[in-house]
DNA sequence: ATTAATAGCTTC
DNA sequence: GAAGCTATTAAT
């Protein structure tokens, strides 16, 4: 079953910069994909599931509609408003696909923790630990500000570059820094930012579920968390003991690494599609993230392709080689909001002239027509640095 | 004007 | 036939 992982990939159109999952982390894939690759990878050892830990939403609600009203509804509250009013300047279209970001598949690189992430990794580590526990919704609605904010000062111009790098994850710190400047409301009162999360202890993260699986049965608990509208379900047994993110891959051999490892890839072999495609739709919504710009930055697939999956969501069992797409996104809604977003801007970054289009096999249509990048995301500003990396070094 | 949904078509 | 792409259309 592993094969699968693999076996798909190459399949893909072009994507082949992440042919090897686990490759990534050695070195890029190809030239297009900028360094952000690695720093994902190591991120995502670090944090991502301590945020991941949303809430239920009712255990995945098995409505058959995909816009779930709780989460919105929640969401809003919330955060007060979440008005998808951003006007991004130029929101063309797609854009020929790209490699994608690597969507390290959690086989087993969850052991080795931070790598070489210098104080990155530390920094990052933190971010997403904000939630904590209350926090968690601070969070969401903070980066959903972010997000909002982001995109705006990008559309500004160079001139606000520099915001947005402040608002950048760039160090906890400056998360925290910036959260203040800009003055987030507090979400709901509970959870102001609290301005020294525990950066000093890396290894909180560490409990945090070893993803939860897809097949989020025992959702009992979340119901701590606080933002419920994330919901990710689940975490399939008991929380991992504690992997600390100090040591590597050495946790134990033979015991709670093995078990963790299987539960993931159990996990990922089985996703509830239909669930998550919900999932999806919400924190698409939510974060007025337009299908094409998740689509490429994270599926590496096209608006129309991402629609079908998110409406009709095949069962898992019938899926072929199809399960890569969803297994993308169950990663990705499995990181750390700020990941998350991280991806997004990211993720597609590459210069644009270099994006080859027209060719993309399919569709014959695809004559030289050059579609950029959304001016939302295309971060210009930021691309040059990438949140993971050099940001702060 | 922007985004989601759909149709038609291509490739594997 | 599955999976996906582009282009087009509908909806807001």
């Amino acid at each position: 079953m592993t094969m699968e992982n693999m076996g798909e990939l190459p399949a893909d159109q072009q994507i082949n910069g992440d042919s090897s999952n686990e490759t990534a982390t050695q070195s890029q894939p190809s030239p297009q994909e900028p360094d952000y690759v690695n720093p994902q990878e190591e991120l995502d050892t670090n944090i991502t599931r301590s945020e991941a830990i949303p809430v239920s939403v009712s255990s995945m609600i098995d409505s058959s509609e995909y816009r779930s009203q709780m989460g919105d509804v929640t969401y809003h509250t919330l955060n007060g408003r979440m008005s998808p009013s951003y006007s991004p300047n130029n929101y063309a279209t797609l854009t020929p696909l790209q490699p994608l970001p690597p969507i390290s598949t959690v086989s087993d690189k969850f052991n080795h923790v931070n790598v070489s992430g210098p104080n990155v990794s530390g920094s990052f580590t933190l971010m997403p630990q904000n939630n904590g526990l209350g926090a968690g919704i601070m969070d969401m609605a903070a980066y959903g500000h972010r997000y909002e904010k982001l995109n705006m000062s990008m559309n500004m111009g160079p001139t606000l570059g520099a915001t947005a790098m402040t608002m950048m994850p760039g160090n906890n710190l400056n998360y925290q820094q910036s959260l203040g400047s800009y003055g987030y409301p507090p979400q709901n009162g509970l959870a102001s930012p609290k301005s020294e999360p525990k950066m000093a202890s890396p290894n909180s993260y560490v409990e945090s579920y070893a993803a939860s699986p897809m097949r989020m049965d025992h959702n009992a608990a979340r119901l701590h968390s606080p933002n419920s509208m994330m919901v990710m379900n689940g975490i399939h047994n008991a929380p991992t003991p504690s992997p600390h993110s100090e040591s590597p891959q050495r946790d134990r051999p033979g015991t709670s690494l093995d078990i963790q490892k299987q539960q993931q890839q159990q996990e990922i072999e089985e996703i509830n599609t239909k669930e998550l495609a919900q999932r999806i739709s919400s924190e698409l919504k939510r974060y007025s993230i337009p299908q094409a710009v998740f689509a490429q930055r994270v599926l590496c697939r096209s608006q129309g392709t991402l629609s079908d999956l998110l409406r009709n969501p095949k069962p898992w069992s019938k899926l072929k080689s199809g399960r890569e797409t969803f297994r993308r996104m169950w990663k990705w809604l499995q990181e750390p909001e700020f990941q998350r977003m991280s991806a997004l801007r990211l993720a597609a970054s590459p210069q644009q002239g270099d994006l080859r289009l027209s060719g993309q096999g399919a569709g014959g249509g695809a004559r030289t027509r050059n579609r950029r990048v959304p001016a939302d995301f295309r971060v210009d500003s930021i691309a040059t640095e990438p949140p993971t990396s050099p940001n702060m070094l």
